[in-house]
DNA sequence: TTATATGCAAAGATTTTGCACCGAT
DNA sequence: ATCGGTGCAAAATCTTTGCATATAA
């Protein structure tokens, strides 16, 4: 995946993230409709994380010219305006949510069943703080993820598959 | 990706993680030179994350039939066994490294430049097991991501594009 | 008006799968 | 001799790109 292929130079929004069009012009970038779908679709869904296939179906339905390439332009705009978090689940495909705090839950992820469970991300707060201050680095996001075996499977200790 | 596609109930290694042929044969699994070429491929990386295609193409140097689909058999394999943690950098492909300790080091990734700075994994031990505990999760793998600008990216205040 | 964003179609990249054969045990 | 593992080839999945058109500002 190519990354920043948006020019967001000093463009980023610095202000009302609940008005999507004002965030939008703000930031230098067009109100389409396609975007703020995108967003509010991302918004409805929580903290579910949302494939960029869940978006274009969502989108889609209300929208039937919507295109695939278009949600993952828009994606990739959001991202890298931070208005949207790319979580990877170690299941090959990208993960979407809206942001609202730099970090909201991270993941425990089984590897026998695939199932993940949402932790709240307020633990890590203050250690990536620090980490990012030694580093001189500027946090947009921050993804844990830890994958081993859930409590269902260790008692099972049968294999689960998943499709 | 299909997770777990490989029968791993039960025959978890438990040793001599030193000896990888041995290591496998404990486990119940066959110790095919393809296998242990990969794992010696992973240790002599180092800390450096591969890529299945890196893996590929340094096996296959050393061994011309060796097959692309083997190395993503393998790689799921060694992940399931806990002997390979696989790692996210937001650029859509998996990474893998050998795992010796269970958390070894964790990244941070410039969204501008694409740049990964290495982190070490101590500050993140006590947390992670702090969680596994609180959800009975069995501990494979911990994984830390944190992306965001680096130090020269955002003095520069320009974009850098990445191919 | 005009540069940005979208739709479309095609290609690219990565990963998975079915099946016959091979080889580690 | 078995049955697990591999190679091969093909497909499936996910994502990106070029270009003409549409549209937000």
């Amino acid at each position: 995946m190519a990354q920043l292929a948006v020019d967001v130079t000093g463009r980023w929004h610095d202000g009302d993230v609940s008005d999507p069009a004002e965030l939008l012009r703000s930031s230098g970038f067009r109100a389409t409709p396609q975007r703020q779908m995108v967003l509010q679709v991302l918004r409805e869904a929580g903290d579910r994380h949302l494939t960029a296939d869940d978006v274009w179906r969502a989108v889609n339905q209300h929208y039937p010219s919507f295109n695939r390439s278009t949600t993952y332009r828009v994606l990739e705009l959001f991202s890298a305006m931070g208005l949207v978090q790319q979580t990877r689940l170690g299941d090959g495909v990208a993960h979407f949510e809206a942001v609202d705090h730099p970090d909201r839950h991270h993941h425990l992820v089984c590897v026998r069943c695939g199932t993940v469970q949402n932790v709240p991300a307020d633990v890590l707060r203050e250690i990536s703080v620090r980490l990012a201050e030694r580093h001189s680095f500027h946090i947009g996001s921050v993804d844990l993820m830890i994958q081993g075996e859930c409590a269902a499977c260790r008692r099972a200790a049968s294999v689960t598959r998943r499709a």
